[in-house]
DNA sequence: CACAATACGGAACTATCATTCCGTTTGTCA
DNA sequence: TGACAAACGGAATGATAGTTCCGTATTGTG
């Protein structure tokens, strides 16, 4: 991660765990309170100063790029599973796309990096974003020569139509359920 | 607008004039830079002080309140003359979305209101909403007995959808395509 | 056990903005 | 035209929050 280049002596050891404490409190409270929450209270979480915190992540935006870039990770995870499945391929495409919109429910953070936030926080995740992309495109292939699915879409649709339901996420409004929205969506993926 | 009770003695003409100025650079600056957009700035785009626009709107909130209100009638309007419309109804109510979404477009702050926005904003045109959601029950009404309408969608799930555009709208990236996305959106809802 | 090299803490700094305040100007009406 | 209310302008205020700085503490090594 940090050092491009492997060589450089090891972290100390409790600057490995202070990163980790960081990451994990601020996991916590972007995913609570989303974006708008303060280093100061990352830093309080984790039980170090903001200094410390500064010392891990240079800016804020660098902090909630690595909690995007896991989760994307996590996202990429839960595809590459998916090929191993076997079962009708557009089931386990949506399947795929279930778990993964999972990944951002409850989790503000994501929200509003797949909402709101500029490239400045993706470019973080950019390499698992696209890999993300590569395995969902794979998905989309099987199940498009299966004819369960549309031909006309392809991997680049999907990221666009989750911001949207990752939308409906950020809305109290009672009316607004993303499964549900999840499901229209993929309805609208399906051959007919 | 401004007195609830229309007794009152009229507005003197420089602030009837000052308030409309606001509006017009308001709703440029705002639509240009979203809700970031500086109070500072709008008044001087208007040519008037920001303690007059403070005098027009009473707080920041107020003016885009009042900005998201207009755009909400405007789509009302729109709903009402398709209403008079004929043609297959479901034609009809897609165009009327249609319509509807290109509002939306390049106004970054309705963009942010359909997004981000908590109810704050949205209070000022809570009637402006309801109106829409009434009209295009009916639009929609119409297309379901027509039989061309999947009929387990309500009016209240299109509001839902189409933040789920607006998000599309927001991001610069080339593969997101807004009108693209309500195309497969309408799909969905098209009964099969 | 020293002694660097790393890392830490958190007060202080800075920039950004919404909002307020009050002295001045302008519109209206008799 | 004179007087008064209504409106204006814009400097000042106050709050928030990201980031920096530097004196202190901790870790690993010879």
């Amino acid at each position: 991660m940090s050092p491009s280049v492997e060589s450089e002596r090891p972290q100390r050891a409790d600057a490995k765990r202070n990163r980790e404490r960081i990451l994990e409190s601020a996991r916590e409270a972007f995913a609570a309170d989303g974006a708008e929450t303060q280093m100061d209270e990352v830093a309080r979480l984790a039980g170090v100063g903001v200094g410390t915190v500064y010392r891990h992540f240079p800016t804020k935006e660098s902090l909630l790029g690595e909690l995007v870039r896991q989760k994307m990770t996590r996202m990429g995870e839960n595809s590459r599973a998916a090929l191993e499945l076997d079962g009708e391929p557009f089931a386990v495409f949506a399947d795929t796309l279930r778990r993964n919109v999972a990944v951002a429910d409850g989790d503000a953070a994501i929200q509003f990096a797949m909402l709101g936030a500029g490239d400045a926080v993706w470019a973080y995740a950019d390499e698992a974003v696209a890999e993300v992309v590569a395995l969902t495109d794979e998905l989309m292939t099987r199940a498009q020569r299966a004819g369960t699915m549309r031909k006309d879409v392809s991997a680049l649709d999907i990221p666009m139509l989750m911001c949207g339901v990752c939308a409906t996420m950020t809305h109290a409004k009672p009316s607004f359920d993303w499964r549900r929205h999840l499901e229209l969506v993929i309805d609208a993926l399906r051959a007919r």
